[in-house]
DNA sequence: AGACGATAGTATCCATTAGATACTTGGGTG
DNA sequence: CACCCAAGTATCTAATGGATACTATCGTCT
């Protein structure tokens, strides 16, 4: 199989690759991951530290992460009630990906916004017929 | 500052590390952006090699990328005509955490689907009053 | 006993985004 | 003159995301 096969294989639709790419275009999910890093969170401390999620996108959220088998829901029968949300050594192995990212943002994002503030300002010279 | 100060910011909405998980939690963007990862190729290339994708949709991503710095636009006026798409710097250093992560997808995805089947079958089960 | 409070969600409605499909533009070729 | 390609744009519909309000449970307070 040629270089050609191979990147054919891994961007196809069908490629399991690309259930990755379609777990962390999950815009949420990334967060949620990266919050866990330090033990397991109940549910309204996740909703405090990933801001600014509603509950009805957190929990679906939460939820498709533990059908995937990257974390684990623990529900404690007390009153108030306690439900804890913690990475399963799965998940773990995500984070240290996810961590390189996290550092190439902390490194290149304002270069990213400094290109995107030129952009508009051509785009916005261009509208006005410079 | 503490730790939970810390990890507060990085996960605070108007952190710019949130920029780059916008970024990627565009779909198609990190499949164009390792798609390019070998240089340059026209749009009917991409469309080609990133499945299956509308062309609308690939416009909108390609605009958006090159607006970020993450890539530039070449037009050659020339019939039919032809437009290349290229990684700039900024974005070939988007390249290795991101094939971090594909690889991390080729080792763990099966395992990812496997948790998702056992999943469905729980739920089904619970479903039918089991 | 009845109101109140905390936690972990649902439910409802609206806005934004993604996707399918068809159309456009422009010049070269038969 | 009709037809072709490449690189899109336009239009309409389906899916997703987000804001806001509501519910369920049970213990505590008055």
């Amino acid at each position: 199989m040629d270089t050609e096969d191979f990147i054919g294989n891994v961007f196809d639709a069908d490629c399991p690759s690309r259930v990755l790419f379609a777990r962390i275009g999950d815009k949420w999910a990334t967060l949620v991951i990266e919050v866990l890093a330090d033990g397991p969170l109940r549910f309204s401390e996740l909703r405090k530290r990933v801001k600014v999620v509603t509950p009805k996108v957190l929990t679906h959220t939460l939820r498709s992460l533990e059908r995937d088998g990257l974390l684990n829901r623990t529900v404690y029968p007390q009153v108030p009630s306690r439900v804890d949300y913690e990475l399963t050594p799965l998940g773990q192995t995500l984070l240290p990906p996810l961590t390189a990212l996290r550092q190439w943002a902390e490194n290149n994002v304002s270069t990213m916004l400094r290109a995107r503030d030129e952009y508009d300002e051509e785009q916005d010279a261009v509208t006005l017929g410079l």
